[in-house]
DNA sequence: TTGCTGGTGTCATATTTTTGTCATAAAAAT
DNA sequence: ATTTTTATGACAAAAATATGACACCAGCAA
């Protein structure tokens, strides 16, 4: 569920300081002083998003991320660019590549988390690991808890995650295939119809909850958690 | 039980204050005067934190740190800066390196063993060594002794320490290498179903207290304290 | 030494929970 | 009424956890 972070930093004490405060915060870091190495971890799984210096010996940051950009596979991924101050006027060359966001050496860590935070939220914010609280009913993904006006809710791993999914991403119809990628990982080769037997799963546990109607059926497309906005 | 707390201070008679305070406080204190010594000791066994003087003949503070930072067995460690007031500007480089805390000189013993509780409270709130109590059940780590209405119950060590993070730890789920990690010692190489088997011992010296479903399974995942809020 | 004793880690086996699929019922759309 | 889509209950396989047994180790007393 943690949400993976490929770290790119060929000076090593940079490299495990941000690998330490990414791992507090609950993500799942991933290290590498070199883009070559890079490269062969992306080969077999991955990150949800890359931190990458500009600087680094043999391939650099730049080329790394133009191979990035330029593989179907991988273009989607978010791009983070740390650069020294020195190098400051690239920020816009390396916006243009393809970043996502960049930052400049030094920075707080603080700082680092929440632009992560901010970039993730938009592209999967199931990944950022906030409690998520709807109407009294509490989503907890470091603490693995669901609760219900504070009292805890049993419940499966596999309907955590999609409630999970859910949560984050409020009134937002999904296909079955949709939730499966999300939800399931891309590796699946399960059928469609089983989302449909763990949506229900999931309606039964909510039903003690009185939370029964909150996740909606959309005919013909998929499921939708429905949110009421608190006037 | 008791935390290690690594001070690493040239000037004898500051190391001989805090050491003697944290001695006072439950601490364990390992003094040294200088960063190469503090390596030597680090080899050996790893603190649970480490305070450190900016200002270092020979091997400075930054550097140290930097070290500190750069060996995956020593990474996780805490470390507390301690700056003199004219060094101050250099707060910010510090928390950059990698500090988790700093302190200006002088300060006062109260203030310093303040923060170490902080951070540790934060980190590794076992560590803290204060008596906790939960529904007539209290663990105190000093005496390292556990009653339940005031009836002493007997229990191993390693049960002892298993408990003591839980409850420091409520409501909280842990994977099994978390709890490996943070009760034997990241140097184990143990199995993970280990962990299983003293959770099953932990519970069996509980059912008598009529505490049996104070540890939960969460399925999937590992364990947790379910901790009943008293409204 | 020798023989206890309590505490540990590992393993094999029992038990429980979770999970994916399918057949059928129910509901909605045409 | 017919077709399409979703909901539900049952079930067996798979995965995860609980448990009991056992061997090993350290400390200790005889």
């Amino acid at each position: 569920m943690a949400a993976s972070i490929l770290i790119v930093e060929d000076e090593e004490s940079i490299l495990e300081l941000i690998a330490i405060n990414l791992h507090q915060a609950g993500f799942n870091p991933i290290r590498s002083l070199s883009a070559e190495f890079a490269e062969k971890i992306i080969q077999k799984n991955l990150p949800d998003l890359i931190i990458l210096d500009w600087m680094l010996p043999g391939m650099d940051g730049v080329e790394f991320a133009k191979r990035i950009r330029g593989s179907s596979t991988t273009r989607k991924i978010p791009i983070i660019m740390l650069t020294a101050k020195s190098e400051e006027d690239n920020k816009l060359k390396g916006l243009n590549i393809g970043a996502d966001d960049y930052m400049t050496k030094p920075f707080s860590p603080k700082e680092l988390i929440a632009r992560i935070k901010a970039i993730l939220r938009r592209n999967a914010p199931e990944l950022v690991n906030e409690p998520i609280n709807m109407n009294g009913l509490e989503l907890d993904p470091i603490k693995y808890v669901l609760t219900n006006n504070d009292k805890i809710i049993s419940i499966g791993p596999t309907e955590f995650k999609l409630l999970n999914f859910f949560m984050s991403n409020p009134n937002i119809a999904f296909s079955r295939n949709q939730i499966l990628d999300k939800v399931w990982g891309n590796k699946s080769d399960i059928d469609d119809r089983t989302v449909d037997v763990h949506i229900k799963r999931l309606r039964d546990t909510l039903k003690h909850t009185g939370q029964h109607s909150l996740i909606k059926t959309v005919r013909g497309l998929g499921y939708r958690l429905e949110k009421i906005e608190n006037s």
